[in-house]
DNA sequence: ACTTTTTGTTACCCATGGGTAATATACGTG
DNA sequence: CACGTATATTACCCATGGGTAACAAAAAGT
């Protein structure tokens, strides 16, 4: 997904360093994140960041306010990505349990990217509180999607009845789990992954006798929410 | 589980400040893992946790060598608590799915602790390398027996076939995931979540029509790992 | 009561690292 | 070429917080 190597940058040692600034922007960006996943927020200083840059720790204060923004930042692309899935998702419409395996894969595969990971890796209490609020609220929407597509098929008959609450935070937790182990050049592609959780984590989920195409609509139009105790 | 809430102290203001090293050592703990939960490892100080023991930074060094022992030492009491669980299911035999069962339940608990969720809320780059590498050790081996009893399972003919490395990974990233999100006084207990969680975490993975006690004998012997992809 | 040990306290040190000021160098432009 | 602007650099500031030294006050031993 990154098609750019963290280690490149536009300023060679002494070549010709002009491009556009979005670029350069980008480039910092691209440093930082995999720095701050490689040492952590706080063990990873700007000075590191400059350094793999070929630039000095000031230099940065050009396309950014201070170290917070660019964490800020770094995440609202992770952010942005899984958006961008959702409304994909949602445009696209199907049962519930269909809507939720696509959303899983997409999820899965996001999060195996830097910017992806860095949504669930960095500790929102590390942002200033407009920025933490922003992206406290980017992930409720989330959450709520995950429960929607669940409270979805429960009702069109395609997942069977659970609490969608925590059918959601179990999906949710496998699913942001693979930013903490997954490395690129590992054993496993992130297509592997993205294919086999959208299967694993949906197995128990499914009515049984799922017919891929029709599913078999049931009489009981029950309110859906939870089925047991809660 | 945790018997005292984390802000009774034992030095009280001007009173009988006598007590067992032992106890206050473990105040020290207690009181630390809370702080650095609260407010993450970086941002909570020193200062911090011994202001609310009513004592000051320098006393805190009569009982640890400094903040990372701290740390290091919260993640070990974690770490003790999933290792006794392990030992006890280990002890007491059953197929691999019920076994399996029984650690998901036991995991999810300790994760609703202040202690499990230290386990994995913690980075274990702030520890030393000799701590680091203690604790990395303890959660492969952790890691290892989810997998364990997962080829069990499917040796014994109650999981069916799958890959046993992702679906550990799926399991553990669910339960990981609790330590997150949990919090004491929510509408859901531990007990609940932990009960939710070892179904709703197996039901993809048993084998269809699982009697619950006795174990389709599977005629095909075959030496277990993985059956699909790879 | 006297020392000794344990357990505190106050006062300090100082490395770290985010952030800024002043300044230099290249770039594009009229 | 001169000028303004964008971009980097060097040199610095300083708040933070982990850790230590020197000392005080209980507890415990004798």
């Amino acid at each position: 997904m990154d098609a750019q190597s963290p280690d490149d940058s536009p300023w060679m040692p002494f070549e010709n360093r002009r491009r556009a600034r979005d670029e350069k922007r980008e480039a910092v960006l691209r440093t930082a994140v995999h720095l701050f996943l490689e040492q952590g927020y706080h063990r990873a200083t700007l000075n590191d960041v400059a350094e793999r840059l070929n630039i000095t720790k000031p230099a940065l204060y050009n396309y950014f306010r201070g170290k917070e923004e660019i964490l800020f930042e770094c995440c609202l692309l992770g952010q942005e990505r899984v958006d961008e899935v959702i409304a994909e998702i949602d445009a696209g419409g199907g049962t519930g349990i269909a809507k939720l395996r696509k959303l899983i894969q997409a999820y899965a595969e996001v999060m195996t990217t830097d910017y992806g990971a860095s949504l669930i890796r960095f500790d929102t209490r590390d942002l200033s509180d407009r920025n933490s609020k922003i992206l406290r609220d980017a992930k409720k929407s989330i959450d709520r999607t995950f429960r929607h597509y669940i409270t979805d098929g429960i009702a069109d008959g395609s997942i069977k009845p659970c609490d969608a609450k925590m059918a959601a935070f179990a999906i949710a937790g496998s699913l942001n789990w693979i930013g903490h182990w997954f490395q690129r050049g590992g054993d496993l592609s992130a297509e592997q992954v993205a294919e086999e959780f959208s299967v694993r984590l949906t197995e128990g989920l499914a009515a049984r006798a799922s017919r891929k195409t029709a599913p078999a609509p049931s009489k009981s139009k029950s309110k859906q929410t939870s089925g047991g105790k809660r």
